[in-house]
RNA sequence: GCGCUUGUAGCUCAACGGAUAGAGCAUCUGACUACGGAUCAGAAGGUUGGGGGUUCGAGUCCCUCCAAGCGCACCA
């Protein structure tokens, strides 16, 4: 019996108590939260339904729970209900009802903790979207980690998803990145506002191998040449990073790619029809006070160049027009300042801020080095890429450390501790656990335990029941870090499962000691250890860290 | 000045408005002639930045003050 059996009990038990006149007539609730108590005391499953409806529906919450309480007693797999406090109501599952769980695990397997919830939605995940100035470094290597995990989690809940880079091919970064090359290939100085750094001589002397005449061609040409070429490379290794970092771009979008198609003038115009659009100064502005900004914006400067926010609309228009119901951008804290505009652009044509178009904000991390922060600056080489992390740490732990944390927090980064003591990350308390769930599991076939039987009433040690506990919660874990949009719930919950695991583990033996046959009690413990097994490899997969089998 | 985010154990961080605020690391004490000790058991560690408010109940919501990070362009 799951926490979700549970609540449906519930909702049934209510229906037919208002049917027969024991409770109020009117609306029923919709939904009822089943969660784990913290403290064992408070039985197996606790529910606070009656705080929220008992005046409602009985007068009072403590009326309302007995009432509850005495009909859910009744159901079976349930051994013992009882009221607490204002008005909780706790519930006690025979070790059979709770242990049939483990055998429900093992047979859904990798479904085990997916849901539905977002079935049939259509989803554009914008993340990433570093400039190809330069290599991705710890600050976007937090994106692309948290962007894949979150892009794993709608996938979970049935959305499709489509993991898209907008790739800023336009405009005067990309102009300052060709003339530094340029400079580089001529061993002259960076410009003032340019780029330098190691990767900039490589790119550079790469460049001239294709093209070996590049740094003495006028200035126009080399910069056209080395910013043609420069790109692409920067682009490719950038995209070799990334694939190596385990996460893959369905769509690369070059931000040229919209001024060429004249989809920003598609949009503008689209604007314009819908009167939101005009003229002021010389200059062509969005009315975006309209929807809320606190300022209008020019989308086409009086020079006649596009502004930034010119790509943005046509973007946007691009994605719906791809049939995207959601649009979702994850931005560094820097951006906040764009969420108000992008909010206004996304009404102006039409759409629900919030729901068509989602801006996902997350802090930036810092570069520590003994105790004290480090501005990451590409002169003072004190960049950390995606590449250095990696090698440090390997991509698991990499990918773990820039998880396990909500967004919504700065994280410090400190490359000397994570290469000394790799230990103190807790992916490897996890990893170890599920491990130790496939050696478990080998040794016990290859001593005769296998799952022929499997009789959950066997279960009864208190790490057993604290077990299974943790893994029926999967699915709501995954469906409420979906929610959340907070790929941190699955990592922090795996981490208690582990130790679950880990503790179970200590108590209670798949394998009998030797000379000791080999009973039921054994064989179904199996089973659990598997559930663990699932449970510790489908959260993991969604995090984008191995489930190893050994370590 | 305005805005976004944050402030929880020595450190890094958790906690759908729920019951006694939890993990890991670090510290201390214990446990293998046991399926892998990358483990487990125990100890210690807190006025959840301060102050008000909302309610059956607040780390969580509201107000205010303090502190930190990041933003407030016809830059991208």
């Amino acid at each position: 019996m799951t926490p979700a059996d549970i609540a449906a009990s519930i909702l049934r038990i209510l229906a037919s108590l208002q049917a027969s006149g024991s409770l109020v007539a009117g609306e029923l609730p919709a939904d009822v939260t089943v969660e784990r108590p913290k403290n064992r005391d408070h039985g197996d499953w606790a529910t606070n339904i009656a705080m929220q409806w008992g005046v409602k529906l009985a007068g009072n919450p403590r009326e309302f729970a007995t009432l509850l309480a005495a009909e859910l007693g009744k159901e079976p797999g349930v051994e013992k209900v009882d009221v607490a406090g204002p008005g909780f109501i706790n519930i006690t599952l025979s070790a059979a009802a709770a242990g049939e769980l483990a055998k429900q695990i093992v047979l859904a397997g990798n479904a085990f903790g997916t849901g539905s919830d977002l079935l049939g939605l259509k989803m554009n995940l914008e993340f990433v979207s570093a400039n190809p100035t330069g290599p991705i470094h710890i600050g976007g290597t937090r994106w692309a980690a948290v962007g894949d995990s979150l892009a794993r989690i709608f996938e979970a809940q049935g959305a499709t998803v489509t993991r898209e880079y907008y790739f800023n091919d336009h405009g005067a970064q990309i102009d300052r990145f060709a003339r530094s090359l340029v400079a580089a290939s001529r061993n002259e100085a960076a410009p003032e506002d340019g780029y330098a750094g190691e990767y900039i001589n490589q790119i550079a002397s790469e460049v001239l191998v294709q093209h070996p005449d590049a740094a003495t061609l006028p200035d126009e040409e080399a910069i056209e040449t080395f910013r043609a070429a420069g790109v692409d490379l920067m682009f490719a290794e950038i995209r070799k990073s990334l694939e190596d970092f385990g996460v893959h771009f369905d769509v690369f979008f070059h931000e040229n790619s919209l001024y060429e198609s004249g989809a920003v003038q598609k949009a503008i115009e689209r604007l314009r029809t819908l009167g939101h659009i005009y003229e002021l100064d010389g200059a062509i502005w969005l009315r975006s006070t309209t929807f809320g900004d606190d300022r209008d914006r020019v989308v086409i400067k009086s020079d006649g160049e596009a502004a930034y926010i010119a790509g943005d609309l046509a973007y946007y228009l691009d994605k719906r027009e791809r049939g995207f119901d959601r649009a979702i951008y994850m931005l560094g804290a820097d951006h906040h300042g764009y969420v108000q505009r992008m909010m206004a652009m996304c009404a102006a044509f039409g759409d629900e801020p919030g729901v068509n178009l989602e801006i996902l904000i997350g802090q930036l991390v810092n570069l520590v080095k003994d105790g004290e922060p480090v501005r990451m600056s590409k002169r003072a080489g004190t960049v950390v890429t995606m590449e250095d992390l990696v090698e440090v740490v390997g991509v698991d732990a990499a990918r773990y450390a820039l998880t396990r944390s909500s967004i919504n927090s700065m994280l410090d980064i400190d490359l000397d501790q994570l290469s000394k003591k790799t230990n103190d990350n807790p992916v490897f308390y996890v990893q170890y656990a599920h491990a130790r769930t496939k050696q478990v599991s080998n040794n016990a076939v290859s001593l005769g335990v296998d799952d022929s039987e499997f009789d959950p009433a066997l279960l009864t040690h208190a790490s057993e029941s604290e077990l299974l506990g943790k893994l029926a919660q999967l699915p709501k874990v995954m469906a409420h870090s979906a929610v959340e949009r907070a790929p941190h719930l699955v990592a922090r919950y795996l981490e208690e499962v582990a130790g679950a695991y880990h503790r179970w583990y200590d108590n209670c033996r798949v394998t009998p000691l030797s000379e000791q046959p080999v009973e039921s009690v054994h064989r179904t413990r199996l089973w659990l250890n598997n559930a663990a097994s699932v449970v510790l490899a489908n959260g993991l997969r969604v995090l984008g860290v191995s489930a190893p089998e050994r370590m």
